[in-house]
DNA sequence: CGCTGTGGTTAGAACCTCTAACCCAAGAAT
DNA sequence: ATTCTTGGGTTAGAGGTTCTAACCACAGCG
């Protein structure tokens, strides 16, 4: 009986393999504890029984460690939104989009180092490599599904004429939107996620940053007045 | 005729004062350039023609130097705030809150940096002094005025009932918000003025961090739209 | 069975923050 | 005016970091 691993690896690569993960599972440790600035090379491999040089043989930089990191904190996202927009699939809009802000919130307030890993303030030198913007638009793409049901109105509509354009200018981006939110017009459906997705990351990210302290927990409560206010401002059913 | 200083003061405090305002510019200059990780003491003294340790005659530690920078654009985002609700005195509460958030994003996105200092991750085992919270809310407290003109409806009655228990149990707070806004309901006030910080951070934040690269500069728009909505929400005059 | 390559080591360079000890001169006190 | 004190500035150094270079030893391959 052949274990997880992919069976048609040497055992080298296995063993390699798994040194990298339980190097990231430490390093994710570390992060937990005190966040990226805390995360030294020196630390994870004193904890893992080796020397701070060894783990250059598993990772370039540290930066490159951060990266991978932060591609996996960006699926774990993705795959929260993904199930609980499952969950969700058959009640009203009003409701999967409430669910989905509940899950968004759910996962960052789980480890909040991890969100600020994310979408809080970039490393020193640090420029984000290019296939993170894909993994970001996967944890935002159940959103388009549920605001493409709603239609924009107000100072909104000024919005919808600017995503027109981008969408003009981008086809990966229509095509994005196209697969999330099929029969809805794009440049609603993109208004009212980028609308989404600064309001959820302004009520999280001030949360996981405890700006919050002493106001008792509120950040639940305004999240959902935000979700509840969008749709009403969208016309969302439900 | 005497200089600007305070004329009460012995030479070596003056000298004091300036080389302190010296450092404070020459780091912020860093901060500037490469972001809160990028100061380094060593550097600043550098940059002033002294050596390192020098620096700990002036300041205890690396975080106290950050610290005094952060009060400091805490003062300059608040009189930023500060004049553009003056300069819109007479206007309708609308277009205030519209200034207001104009306001706010011009100073953040004029030293991104120091925006970040002061609203995103905190440093590594950085603990805001309590002196900082103080300045924030001179931050927002413009919007109390304005805000408290509205009223909260829907999912907004709920956050407008947690904020009656939060004025209850902290004067503090109490007396902030009847300072900016003598004769409105200061639960109203309060609300309003919470969902408009996260959603001014929301924006700004993702401003600042670069989210929004190639989707053209679209963050005006967004934080119009945003405002637009919370003063339909409100039934903000104007 | 031998060769190669990979994982691990130590050494070291170049940074960083921060402390300790010392020096010297400017200002204060007498 | 001379002495004393104090505070700015220095060098030295401890302990930390990332990351490179050189080397060793063994696992796994042909």
């Amino acid at each position: 009986m052949p274990d997880g691993s992919s069976s048609t690896s040497t055992p080298r690569q296995r063993y390699r393999e798994q040194v990298r993960a339980e190097i990231k599972e430490a390093a994710l440790e570390q992060i937990r504890a005190g966040g990226a600035p805390a995360l030294s090379l020196n630390a994870v491999a004193k904890g893992l029984g080796l020397t701070g040089p060894a783990l250059y043989k598993y990772f370039g930089k540290r930066d490159d460690l951060l990266t991978e990191l932060i591609c996996d904190g960006y699926d774990a996202a993705a795959a929260a939104m993904r199930t609980a927009a499952d969950r969700a699939a058959d009640a009203p809009p009003r409701e999967r989009l409430l669910a989905l802000a509940v899950a968004f919130r759910a996962w960052a307030v789980e480890s909040p180092h991890v969100y600020q890993l994310l979408a809080g303030t970039p490393s020193p030198g640090y420029h984000a490599p290019p296939e993170t913007v894909d993994r970001a638009r996967a944890v935002l793409g159940p959103l388009l599904g549920v605001l493409g049901r709603g239609d924009c109105r107000g100072a909104a509509l000024e919005l919808r004429a600017e995503m027109r354009f981008w969408l003009n200018d981008s086809p990966a981006v229509e095509e994005w939107v196209k697969s999330w939110a099929p029969d809805a017009d794009p440049a609603t459906a993109l208004a009212g996620t980028v609308t989404a997705w600064a309001r959820l990351h302004g009520v999280v990210s001030l949360e996981v940053q405890g700006l919050y302290a002493g106001m008792g927990h509120r950040a639940g409560t305004l999240l959902k007045a935000e979700m509840e206010a969008l749709a009403d401002a969208m016309g969302l059913p439900g």
